[in-house]
DNA sequence: ATGAAAGCGCTAACAC
DNA sequence: GTGTTAGCGCTTTCAT
């Protein structure tokens, strides 16, 4: 009743455990006489026989298996950032003849992500994508444990950290310099800047690339319009309120770090009646797949996630089967879409 | 330089394989000493020791991985459908134990995905998402293979045999009745149908169900009232416009099998500058992550899409871990909810 | 309590 | 060409 196995062939062909293993991986085989071959295929379709692959992994060293870590509560599968990485991931593993292993979040709350994956040793190595909550903290941590139990891996989106690993990103630096050039060309001056949680990787590269942008053209960006939330509406609500609230000093721009921010703001736009570009300009950055739908258009820089995904499964791929190969660390162009908010 | 082994801990501890395994397998065990316990511990903490589970599973013969196969062309993560049942399945691999292992598309034209599956036996059993494209010979066929191949796995969406697998679905035929009884009790007579290929299997229930409620209210669901589509705007469009073009026979109701036919009346009905329910009424089955967000609110009846995924991935795994129990058949409820389309 | 040894199903090195 | 042999790293009897 069991599935049946090289054995069984052999038995049955008459032949060695051996012969049918070579004869069965590789048709054109000299080392097995046509004769047998043929016999050994014939044994082998009538008893429905398939490779026990964890057998054969074994054997050879190598499952291509490739693991995915997502650190994050929600379920994963509804988040289109994390479609669009999944999405590109496939297509490299396709090309390249890899299966993705999707761990199982575990309920136990005493036990951390780490601590599973280093028991979850069927994979050739593993892929990260970090969000928003890893904090470097953690994710220096993982990237620790991971050198000393010697697993290869890649990580993507929001490192934060000096540590020599394969990582692909985006250039957040850039495409906040990229947001001040824009806004400031077109005359705005008082620009505000809705955001994450302070302490974010990509928080501090992009006021790092604002501030940067905005002391070359002489200007400012004003503590009072740098509004850090935890991606919760009421606050985001709040902080935009105190923003316009005094005439004066009411900013002409928002940047919006993500998606998340980007759609409070619309909400806000349309709770409060006001419009952009007329009320003020908005700008992001963003997700196509996310902010794709946005009436109107939103003006915003792209990040490209899912070629992201394709170079970081390539990264780890390239990590396990050429393991001489120093780390790599790439930050993909974003591409800029001008919309109708600004 | 590798990772380290059962083994390495063995030698550094002056104790056999066995005692480590068995130390690190249960804490509490009486079968090794308190002592030699925690120097393994030790050591293990030391080296960095992680268990090769490739191993454990040959050993052990099973992996607790179950593997998930989805006909489909285009990139399964941005499917709405997909997801809802990914998470579906996530939490009941969550609550027992499992990791997911999603199979990669071969690229190779002439490889099915049947000859990929019994290749790949890296799991204790497989979920199989049947999609559009799925014919029921494809479905047969690949019943039949995993049979011969003693291969554990469930089904879930539009199984259309008689075959006595594991299998989670809706009752169409019952929505269809439900939908008819709908419509008419709010007056309509001139129902017509929008539907996928009429080889689907949930066209084939869904026509039931509408046929056999026409019977008894002693109406009937014109054949010129039943359009199947390949899923294309322009062919729905052109099958919509005929049912609009004579005002005297003109459906005052439409039930769409799917959220892509609704879609497809809701741009329809835009372009006409037509409205719901004013020009025609609108009753659509559909999965509610997709149709969720679509305005007007459409009266629909939904699908349980998550849930299906959870029972689903209970049925491979109770296959798996009591393989005496006979094949289910479940047919799970749908919900109805009341919109603004009719 | 502890270790030796067999075996999971396969690959690969090596002799013949 | 063909078969024998020795692993891959782990679990699990079964003696001691």
């Amino acid at each position: 009743m069991a599935a049946s196995r090289l054995s069984d062939i052999a038995k049955r062909a008459g032949v060695s455990i051996a012969a049918v293993s070579i004869a069965l991986n590789d048709r054109n085989t000299t080392r097995v006489s046509a004769a047998k071959r043929d016999l050994i295929y014939k044994i082998a379709e009538e008893l429905s026989y398939s490779p026990n692959e964890l057998a054969k992994a074994l054997a050879e060293k190598r499952s291509r298996l490739l693991g995915l870590v997502v650190p994050m509560r929600d379920p994963i599968f509804f988040n289109q950032f994390i479609a669009q990485a999944l999405s590109g991931i496939q297509s490299t593993l396709m090309r390249r003849g890899y299966n993705l292993l999707i761990f199982s979040p575990s309920g136990r709350p005493g036990r951390t992500t780490r601590d599973q994956i280093l028991e979850s040793r069927f994979t050739d190595g593993l892929l990260f994508i970090n969000t928003r909550s890893c904090s470097a903290r953690d994710i220096n941590e993982t990237i620790h444990e991971l050198n000393e139990a010697k697993i290869r891996f890649a990580m993507m989106n929001s490192y934060y950290g000096r540590a020599p690993v394969n990582y692909v990103g985006v250039d957040d630096a850039a495409i906040g310099e990229a947001a001040i050039r824009y806004l400031v060309q077109r005359g705005h001056k008082r620009i505000a800047f809705l955001s994450g949680e302070s302490t974010l990787p990509t928080h501090i590269h992009l006021l790092q690339g604002l501030r940067r942008a905005m002391i070359d053209f002489g200007l400012e960006l004003k503590p009072e319009h740098i509004g850090c939330t935890h991606y919760d509406q009421t606050q985001a609500f709040s902080i935009m309120d105190a923003w316009f609230a005094r005439k004066k000093d009411r900013p002409t721009a928002i940047f919006a770090a993500d998606d998340t921010l980007l759609v409070h703001i619309y909400d806000y736009m349309e709770a409060r009646r006001l419009s952009a570009p007329g009320d003020v300009a908005i700008l992001a950055r963003a997700n196509s797949a996310n902010a794709g739908g946005l009436r109107p258009r939103p003006t915003a820089f792209f990040i490209p996630v899912f070629e992201m995904g394709q170079l970081a499964a390539d990264m780890v791929i390239d990590a396990i089967e050429k393991p001489e190969r120093p780390p790599q660390r790439v930050l993909l162009p974003f591409t800029f879409s001008a919309g109708n908010t600004t």
